[in-house]
DNA sequence: TGCAGTTTACATTCATGTATGTATGCTTGT
DNA sequence: ACAAGCATACATACATGAATGTAAACTGCA
């Protein structure tokens, strides 16, 4: 019996990509097939085909739903609290971003990204992972110039070099805790480490 | 025409590993066939079905060709170099760590475990890096607490954070390095950042 | 000659894409 | 206002191709 009106197709579009997003988390993207995706949102192949051109398409879709740039959390950041070191905006944005990504929707999409595809047809996910990752280290590396001229950095801390040391801390915590995130808590260790390497690099006389 | 002799089984054993390898990095492990590797080492399927129960048993054979335990590295440094700090036994730990993955054998297999694999059949390649992590995590732990002991980590820097957030700004490093190694040089920008993080850990009077 | 190593041939499974069927909603002419 | 006709939103059926696993045939050393 097929949904008519346009608002019920859109919801189950929607009941689609919330069924690839826990099967792909669940079976990894390359494993599931579109009639695994289909039976689990209660629906048959045709409605994937009709919503979708195909499975690559599907994810597209599935990533299109979360992307979080970082440029609009530090403006978020701004928005909020009242800072005007540029470091604490950082800091605080990384925080925010921690936050966020516990949330389950955030959190399965980047362990999908992360973790549970490979490139297939026309998908490259290291691109898609390139792209976030070298956007975010833009953004960083502009602040921490400013905290430079402003004196706010370690001596003998370049801008460049705190900018990859942030990056790379950040990564590798997000990928452990995705990788499990039984393992420790990302509101309290992963706090806890941020804010240490941020306290590391801060220059106090 | 059949290889016959033991050592030229061997050989065949040995080539078709390496061609997984490379196909595998190529194309990602679920992409990829058994008779694209087969072919790609000159041989056809029966061959590979000769030397491995199937896809899965291959891919174990290759992660067993390059594993590299932590505490054997750590171990290396103290016998190469006369240095008594804890601290200068990790950071030059870590520095050979930057090296070794750089050798393409060993980049291979690791871009391979951590960007072109989901998990298939019994393989569960979460595991094995959390395997790794926790290994490598468990032995800077250790190290750092030492150091902690001589009075030698920044004053308010527990030990269980410095090796978190070790632990992190490597994996960090590594997996932005194995997504794109043209992005930057390990052997530049990586050992600047790891250098850095120890420069602002250590304490210095 | 027997057997380790390798090829070839074949049966099976499974996902994909497409074509077709169909029921419902929407629109338009009157 | 209300059918007739068309578009939408699916379901079903089928054709295709690709990968897997296995069994049987082959080949040359021992």
């Amino acid at each position: 019996m097929p949904r008519r009106t346009k608002a019920e197709a859109e919801a189950t579009r929607e009941a689609l990509l919330d069924a690839a997003e826990e099967v792909f988390y669940d079976n990894g993207v390359a494993r599931t097939s579109l009639e695994q995706i289909a039976r689990h949102a209660g629906m048959t192949r045709g409605a994937v085909y009709w919503h979708f051109k195909n499975k690559a398409d599907l994810f597209h879709a599935l990533l299109d739903r979360v992307r979080m740039p970082f440029e609009e959390m530090m403006d978020e950041v701004r928005d909020t609290t009242d800072v005007d070191s540029p470091l604490e905006t950082l800091r605080l944005a990384c925080l925010n971003g921690l936050t966020r990504i516990e949330q389950p929707k955030s959190r399965r999409i980047h362990a999908i990204l992360l973790h549970r595809c490979e490139f297939f047809s026309d998908i490259n996910p290291l691109e898609m992972q390139n792209r976030l990752v070298e956007e975010c280290q833009a953004g960083m590396r502009e602040q921490f110039r400013y905290a430079h001229e402003l004196g706010l950095l370690k001596p003998h801390l370049s801008p460049d070099t705190a900018s990859r040391l942030l990056q790379a801390t950040l990564g590798g915590l997000i990928h452990d805790w995705l990788r499990n995130p039984e393992r420790f808590s990302l509101q309290e260790e992963g706090r806890e480490v941020v804010n240490t390497l941020f306290r590391l690099m801060r220059y106090e006389p």
